[in-house]
DNA sequence: GTGGTCTAGACCACT
DNA sequence: GTGGTCTAGACCACA
């Protein structure tokens, strides 16, 4: 069991548990958390972060849903065998869905493909911070 | 006074006020109000859709706080002057902003800037439906 | 009977009655309407404007009701003798009350008196179109 | 969260809602309410001055829209940093369109710029209560 | 416990 | 007829 760094924001209108499973999906994909590895107990997590223990359970209760790790009674939860992959999936949905919500827009706006790719480019040079 | 059209999902995520705001927005865009115009009556949409009339209210009364309508006692809702621009400008605000996900998500996934932009082709070109 | 220039807004928060009583009341104060003479009739005002003439109608009876003008059955609505001097008075106490809403916002500001004199110096040397 | 002697009268022309986005708004500006600090809850609010929970509500959803709290579901109202500042530029609006007025009614009443800072002068030395 | 949405129905002011 | 405010009570999502 490693230590994460997580991080939440009260003031964010991501609901915690979202925040949670979004940083230990952050960490399945780069690494920082490995195969067969231990997630942070439940009851370290909360008492850290200084939230309930229900809103902790709740996040990893859905990364078992959605098949990432696994958590076993007693014994802690653990991350799963080809979570990076699935992670990968799921990601590209996720860019497909946001490209989606941007084509959409730009035809309301009547906005030229050119214009839009040219949109991309520009914020693929930015350094987007959190 | 125009006839709209306006259809609602009760099964949505989006709020049923939400929906309304979204497509007076669109209705405005594009020209099917035109600037001056009278929006359909509250008790008219309220009751074409079955709804109360307080959501389209809300509804009406954000449109309003956003700058789009003007409503008033006793005579109805008006479509203000340059709410097609101002809504441009949002709309381009909502494609930033989305394209800023895309491009978080793709470095997550380690995709390139050249995939993003093929994947971004390949939507261009589809058929989007609501 | 004097034919006299009433320009209403539909899209103003200002209800329309008021509007009318506003601009009759400006029109005794600089003479444009002379004590004794007859406003133009509720129903030359309802049709020019193209308004009720409920709303004319409750415009006059509140000019009435404070004193500016006489309504007589049947031979129209006169301006009352000292018209003009009530008026005058009704405006002092509008600056009055404007004033205390300044100086009300100006304390909460921490705004300074003579802030608040500079500030009116600048908007007396302004051209303050309606 | 604390305690705010919120105080509403039914019989003033001001909505409720509206006389309670004042009153934060005016906490927030004398430090009262200071920053990231959680106001009431809506249903202690309604609770204490026995009012409708949605009209709470609706005053935390407009002081959000206009960027001096921030709501988040489950866990309470919060006002947001650089409350303080944006109040203060509201109020320096609200000081200009009061004093326009002032000096609308002024050049009406034929009263001069003298009179009318005199008039200020007045007003600055009095007591006024709400 | 928190805030968010919706309803059905009431009363008011303005046209 | 129009929009504006308020209520009482319901159900949901989040902590």
């Amino acid at each position: 069991m490693r230590n994460m760094n997580l991080i939440i924001s009260n003031r964010s209108d991501e609901p915690i548990y979202i925040q949670l499973k979004r940083q230990i999906k952050e960490a399945i994909l780069n690494g920082e958390l490995q195969e067969g590895e231990a997630c942070p107990s439940l009851r370290t997590v909360a008492k850290e972060l200084r939230i309930s223990v229900l809103t902790v359970s709740r996040a990893y209760a859905e990364l078992e849903a959605e098949g990432f790790v696994k958590n076993v009674q007693g014994r802690g939860c653990f991350v799963m065998t080809r979570g990076q992959e699935l992670l990968r999936e799921q990601l590209v949905c996720q860019i497909e869905g946001a490209l989606i919500q941007a084509v959409k827009a730009a035809r309301l706006a009547d906005l030229s493909s050119e214009e839009l790719h040219d949109l991309l480019d520009v914020l693929l040079e930015m350094d987007l911070k959190d």
